[in-house]
DNA sequence: CGATCAAAGATCCTATAGGATCCCTCGCCA
DNA sequence: TGGCGAGGGATCCTATAGGATCTTTGATCG
């Protein structure tokens, strides 16, 4: 772990808690000593405290008073459809929004590449594949204009660290086209369809996801 | 202003900030010194800065590296926009759902009574007034039974704190019987009536918030 | 008279120290 | 042997002080 520096510590104690927890160096529902993590990263407490708040605004840390903070535990059955369920409010009406709208060449492009997602070689497969993962779906959301619903989707996602571990082998390959079909529906303007292309996309990933329960 | 005691300073200040906020205590855009609110707070600083950090995540305030937090400015005509095309995104998707699992009388009872306005007389006539619409939406949202839906309703709630101050006369009746028409077609159990009136009621409370950003 | 540069003031940012609270372990008793 | 209570340890929580940075004001030069 290298010591944080730049402009403000905060901002790089948050990311470097962030993270922690995403790569589940911090176990889901361990505690987190405020103490041991500054001297972790070789900053005062002060920082570690503050970024500490704002993770907690993002969900991802729980704060019990006169006793510490948490590491969020993974989510249960019942909360990941509750997320599914979010996604699907989200998700297609952001695509649906961005085929209205209609994207220029550049904007286009950029989508399709990342539309496109690494395959199960390599080392770090599996954190490769849900980051490429995110950043479609953060751009596609981005795209949307409207920057609330950027954020509301970038949010939801952060509650996705919970598969980093137990991941289907099924996903690769399947998501791209998926992914393809959403970009088509898009660049051919017609939003009901991309709305449609995000729904099968989302509930297709959903079932792809269940048999982790099955297995805890 | 009480100094701020209880368990925690922090939730407290929290609490404490926000509420200058959301009252125009702290004007729209104006600087907030952390020193200064410490001390008027009767705290130090450093749960101050713990507040404000939760209050960034919250979109209430705006942070600067090396130069202060500030109160987030009144939102402008586009970004009202963005919030009402969120809003008509996740409040027909709650009304809908709650509408399909159905209530029991208690539930509904609580609802029909939130749904409920007062009227413009009174000192505080406007602060009751969306204080008490703000009620009606978030437990309708919270009746989806989706956490995440309740909580993403709730956060968007807080940039409304806009129309604190200039408020039109006309909202008084009319929005009281749009949410009884909510809850009516709720209580039928009927996910698509349910839908469409929120959103009528959406699309209506807009239209007349709009000659808002005309005078300024 | 306007623009540029420098210094002073204010503010934020970080670190360290002390008080209060909670959890856990050990001993005692029924 | 099991339950209860007290003490110690650990941790969080709050406060204060010092260093670094930015903004602003004033003076100087073109």
């Amino acid at each position: 772990m290298q010591p944080a520096r730049r402009i403000t510590l905060t901002d790089d104690v948050y990311a470097a808690v962030r993270a922690l927890i995403m790569d589940h160096d911090v176990q889901p529902g361990a505690r987190i000593n405020i103490d041991a993590l500054a001297r972790r990263l070789a900053v005062s407490p002060t920082p570690v405290r503050e970024a500490l708040a704002r993770l907690e605004s993002d969900g991802l840390v729980s704060k019990k008073p006169l006793v510490g903070y948490t590491a969020t535990p993974l989510l249960t059955r019942a909360e990941f459809e509750e997320l599914v369920e979010m996604r699907l409010i989200l998700e297609p009406a952001a695509a649906a929004r961005v085929a209205a709208a209609g994207l220029d060449g550049a904007e286009l492009a950029g989508l399709r590449a990342e539309a496109d997602l690494p395959g199960p070689e390599g080392a770090a497969a599996v954190a490769a594949f849900t980051a490429q993962d995110a950043r479609f779906h953060h751009t596609l959301a981005g795209l949307s204009g409207n920057r609330m619903l950027h954020d509301a989707v970038v949010r939801l996602r952060a509650h996705l660290h919970l598969f980093r571990l137990h991941f289907p082998a099924a996903h690769y390959g399947v998501s791209a086209r998926e992914h393809h079909r959403i970009v088509d529906a898009v660049a051919a303007g017609d939003p009901a369809a991309a709305s449609a292309a995000m729904r099968d996309h989302l509930t297709a990933a959903r079932d792809r996801h269940l048999p982790f329960f099955e297995s805890r």
